[in-house]
Parts: structure tokens; C-alpha cells; sequence
DNA sequence: TTGTTATTTGGCAACATAACCAAGCATAAT
DNA sequence: ATTATGCTTGGTTATGTTGCCAAATAACAA
């Protein structure tokens, strides 16, 4: 494999990371995993989604390698695998804070 | 507003540049950037794309505020305007190390 | 002016994503 | 055993994304 072959492999591995963080509802799950473990039925009603959308979305957090599920009983409950992605919430806030000049 | 709808709309925001980041084309041209200035047609051969799609990737950096662009006679260089977006590339490899367990 | 080069824009087809609902599957309670 | 709860999966629809091509624009060259 060349060089430029194995860059591209590289960056679609980061894509799909950074594709199961790029989504308002998922950010904002990962901001209360920060707190601790949660149950899916623990999202289901702040957010006002559908427990099946609910439970997608952390599946695809899941896939990527973000978050880890264990069934306790009937819940199951997800935890932030991978803490750091929420420290470059402040690299972000810092492109929002420059802004778009379009 | 309340606080959760505060922090809806602060996920919003932050998804947007997620979600120009969260590609594998444009992730390899953000690595190009850190050395320098690029232009456009710089990045046409390399990725073997049409010149109209490497166009569009680079615009929606720029709407995202990750890059800036200036025209200096017939062409038009990109750089990166908060390079921080590469730093957090090293947590990235920590979830693509830590693989899924699904 | 006319042509050439570098880039953007608009249009369209293929594909992916996100939402809901309904149905399925465990696990726990009666 | 039956029912209820928590969650996942499959189906469908609406919407968004990515690619190419063709056409428009802008700057420079002849």
C-alpha cells in the first residue's frame, strides 16, 4: 500500500468517528454520559424522540467505538467509552467563535 | 431559553462543524492544509475527483468556519484557519484503537 | 476581442440518514 | 403461564449528501 493509499484508509476511519459525533441529538447524549452511565429510557423523554431513534443513535455511537452498552436486567445502560471526544468540544467552540466568512 | 434548549442549540452548532469534518476527502485535505496553503488544483489530481467536487468539499469547510479561502489572480488558496481541528485527530485514533465490541 | 485557465454554481442520479410506527425479544412481575 | 417493561429491528417516508456533467464567471493571455 502506498503512502497516499494509506492516508485515504486512515482518514474514512476518522470519518466514521467523527460521522457518529456530527449530530445534535448524539452531542448532546454524550454531554449527559459525562455524568455517568445512562439508560436508554433515561433519554427517551428530555428529548422527545422516539425510544427506537433513541436507541439508533446509540447504537451508531456504539458501532463507532464511542460509547460501550451493558444489559443490566431490563435496561440497558451506555457509558462513554473514549472520554476525550468531549475535550475537543473546546477546539469546536473555538471555530464557531471565528465564525464563517462567506 | 431554557438550559436544555440552550444546550440543544449549542449542539446544533457544533454538529455543523462536526459534520464538515466527518469526511474522509475532507479530512485528507485538512492534513494537505497543515503544511501550507493549498489551492484548488492542488487537490484535484491527487484525489481524482472533478474539479466541481473538491470545489464544494473546500465550501463546506469554509461555511463551517474551518478554512478560509482568498483568490490571488486566477486561483483561489485555502488555509486553515483553526488548526486545533487536527490536534484532536489524536483522541480520534484512541476510539479507533479502543475498536467496537458490537 | 477572443480564447484559455481556475473556479464556482446548478442540475440530476445514486445513495445514505433520521424520523416514525409496528413487530419482535428478552427479562421481570403477577 | 400471562402480562408488562425496556430495548432493538425492520419497514417506510422524507430529507440530505456526494458524485458527475454542463454552464456560468473571473482573470489573464494572445
Amino acid at each position: 500500500m502506498t503512502k497516499k493509499e494509506q492516508m485515504v484508509v486512515e482518514a474514512k476511519a476518522r470519518a466514521k468517528v467523527l460521522k457518529a459525533l456530527a449530530h445534535p441529538t448524539r452531542l448532546w447524549m454524550l454531554e449527559q454520559l459525562e455524568g455517568g452511565e445512562k439508560c436508554v429510557c433515561e433519554f427517551v423523554e428530555p428529548l422527545g424522540l422516539d425510544f427506537s431513534t433513541v436507541s439508533k443513535h446509540l447504537a451508531v455511537m456504539k458501532q463507532a467505538g464511542i460509547v460501550e452498552d451493558e444489559k443490566r436486567g431490563k435496561q440497558v445502560f451506555y457509558t462513554l467509552k473514549v472520554p476525550c471526544v468531549l475535550n475537543f468540544m473546546h477546539c469546536i467552540e473555538a471555530v464557531i467563535a471565528a465564525g464563517n466568512n462567506s
